[in-house]
DNA sequence: GCCGTTTTCGGCCCGACTGTTTTCAGTCG
């Protein structure tokens, strides 16, 4: 096989399967068994070529026989003639125009046959022409709206992240909670989920009178554009770009309304299902039996009624934590509080901007017990990585604030380089001197599976690497992970015990959420640490904290929740120093 | 196309908003 395919590479395939099966118009529920197979093969944390290769498609949920055997022609030879039948009656250029908001699968169909639409830009000129409005079904308001759509999707920056996101939708919500009969707000959708990507703000309030609380909440200064406005819901444009959604709901229906708009609509679903074995239906208003309503103040009330202890957002991915609270085995959630140390963070020594003195205090502000300071070794030159007689003089320094400060304690490691050619960058010996190594690689990224991976499984295998930092290299966004073979570094850590990073930077969340999750099965240590440049960079443990709590990590799979002695016995029994 | 303490066939979640509609279809989440 020339090419391997990846997991998201064959989740895209169903979804466009499921696109252009809904554009001929097929019984929906079609589309949505490719869906929701789709979504199970992203959420599978392990290489569907090994699931294949075991004969075992048909245990990913979702998948039966049909799908199984479209998924081995598939993996088998790179190709899937269903498809490929698919895309002979449907051109790709008509399901591109999906992408236009406002453009579902009937109008899609309706502008290609009419118009012979292919594009984005056909669309884009028939509107422009006032040709849309003279189709069955569409009128001039609804050009209008499709043609805002395009504009809108030619400037989406896509979906931000969770780090950016955050801070704007807590000042949102600040300010609708002084509004004039607020009783109740809160952040919902993949925002309170703490997804590592934000498409828009999802946010929540209570309030009597909804009306007045989208009038005034479209009067935001942030406010660039009001796409929608109704007595329970509003949508805008913030200035930034943003895409901001509001629901207004009456305090007695909050928990309804928080469980039902903080989703993930995967989870819902299967919620509602166990709803209606059981005579109920639910909905963002409560329960309803027949025409009896039952109110849910609190998000638990939804939960209890269907007989399951509440579960946290970070969960509801609809990736086994239903049936997890059904049988009383969800995880105990890492927390921040947990949290008593970060093993990864950067100086001015190296390409930080704060001295270590100024980190050692942030640190400790913070209730610490200790932080690693692990500056980049000498072959990241871009980073001004250090020798080990700079490392040596730094330990000085460490050891004199050791010396002055009571109950907090700087440890010295260092951010070991992974070589683009496999060797590391310092020889054992030296590495010996740390109280800590953190191995990370930052070239090389492209290289092929093979070699990335060997370059790893070195380093998770030299005794004196403690953590291995950002495995897969991804920045979101902007580059995708490298070829690494995950898997396989996780199985090799699990019999080292080598930790591996959870690194909280927002455009990292590194190791992602899917693969915590398969280390956790697979009994991996965790460390979860915020990488800080800077004194405010310490807040991306808390990126981190979620991204490993949608992993389902608890506190006793995460070795920085150890305490500071907990810690050294720790790194005494794996032969480094210290 | 999936799936089974209702079922191997017949179900498969629910509602808001908008526009082009004389009672509803499409899209979105």
């Amino acid at each position: 096989m020339e090419h391997r395919l990846t997991n998201s590479e064959v989740a895209e395939i169903l979804q466009r399967i499921a696109d252009m099966l809904e554009i001929k118009g097929e019984v929906v529920y079609k589309s949505l068994a490719y869906r929701k197979a789709a979504q199970n093969i992203v959420g599978l944390g392990r290489d569907i070529n090994e699931v294949w290769a075991e004969g075992k498609l048909r245990d990913i949920p979702g998948v039966g026989e049909a799908l199984a055997k479209k998924l081995d022609e598939l993996l088998r030879t790179g190709r899937l003639q269903y498809y490929e039948d698919l895309q002979e009656e449907i051109p790709d250029g008509v399901v591109s125009l999906l992408a236009i908001p406002e453009v579902g699968p009937k109008t899609a169909k309706l502008l290609w046959e009419r118009l012979g639409a292919m594009s984005v830009a056909d669309v884009e000129r028939a509107a422009e022409a006032g040709r849309l409005r003279q189709l069955p079904g569409l009128g001039a308001r609804s050009e209008q709206r499709i043609l805002e759509g395009i504009r809108a999707l030619n400037r989406r920056s896509s979906r931000i992240s969770l780090g950016m996101a955050w801070p704007v939708a807590i000042e949102l919500l600040d300010q609708l909670h002084q509004l004039q009969g607020v009783e109740k707000v809160s952040p919902a959708g993949s925002l309170r989920r703490m997804k590592a990507t934000i498409g828009d703000l999802d946010l929540l309030a209570a309030a009597r009178d909804g009306e007045s609380v989208t009038a005034a909440f479209v009067r935001f200064p942030q406010v660039a554009e009001v796409v929608l406005q109704g007595p329970t819901k509003a949508t805008v444009v913030l200035h930034n770009g943003l895409q901001a959604d509001l629901r207004v709901l009456p305090r007695e229906r909050w928990g309804s309304a928080l469980q039902y708009f903080t989703g993930s609509k995967e989870h819902n679903v299967s919620l509602r299902g166990l709803a209606q074995a059981r005579g109920l239906s639910l909905s963002e208003y409560g329960y309803r039996r027949d025409s009896e309503e039952i109110l849910c103040p609190e998000e638990e009330d939804v939960y209890r009624l269907l007989g399951l202890p509440w579960i946290p957002p970070e969960l509801r991915e609809d990736r086994g934590e239903i049936l997890a609270a059904e049988e009383g085995r969800l995880p105990d959630l890492v927390e921040v509080a947990d949290i008593r140390g970060d093993l990864h963070s950067h100086t001015d020594w190296s390409d930080g901007v704060a001295s270590v003195e100024a980190m050692a205090e942030g640190a400790e502000a913070l209730g610490y017990e200790y932080l690693v300071i692990s500056d980049h070794t000498r072959a990241l030159g871009v980073a001004n990585g250090l020798s080990p007689e700079r490392f040596r003089e730094q330990r000085k320094l460490i050891d004199r604030i050791n010396a002055r400060s009571r109950g907090f304690r700087l440890l010295q490691g260092c951010e070991l380089e992974i070589c683009a050619d496999g060797s590391l960058d310092f020889p054992d010996e030296v590495l010996a001197q740390f109280d800590l190594v953190v191995a990370s690689v930052h070239s090389g990224l492209r290289q092929e599976r093979e070699k990335i991976t060997e370059r790893v499984l070195k380093a998770v295998r030299n005794p004196h690497v403690d953590v291995i930092g950002h495995l897969t290299g991804r920045l979101l966004g902007q580059r995708e992970p490298s070829a690494v073979d995950v898997e396989a570094v996780l199985q090799e850590a699990a019999r080292t015990g080598t930790a591996i990073e959870v690194n909280g930077i927002p455009d990292r969340l590194d190791l992602d959420d899917v693969h915590i999750q398969r280390a956790i099965e697979l009994g991996v240590l965790l460390s979860i640490d915020s990488d800080a440049h800077s004194v405010e960079a310490f807040r991306a443990m808390s990126y981190g904290v979620a991204t490993a709590r949608r992993g389902w990590a608890s506190a006793a799979q995460v070795l920085n929740t150890r305490s500071l002695h907990e810690l050294q016995l720790w790194l005494r029994r794996r032969g480094g120093a210290s």
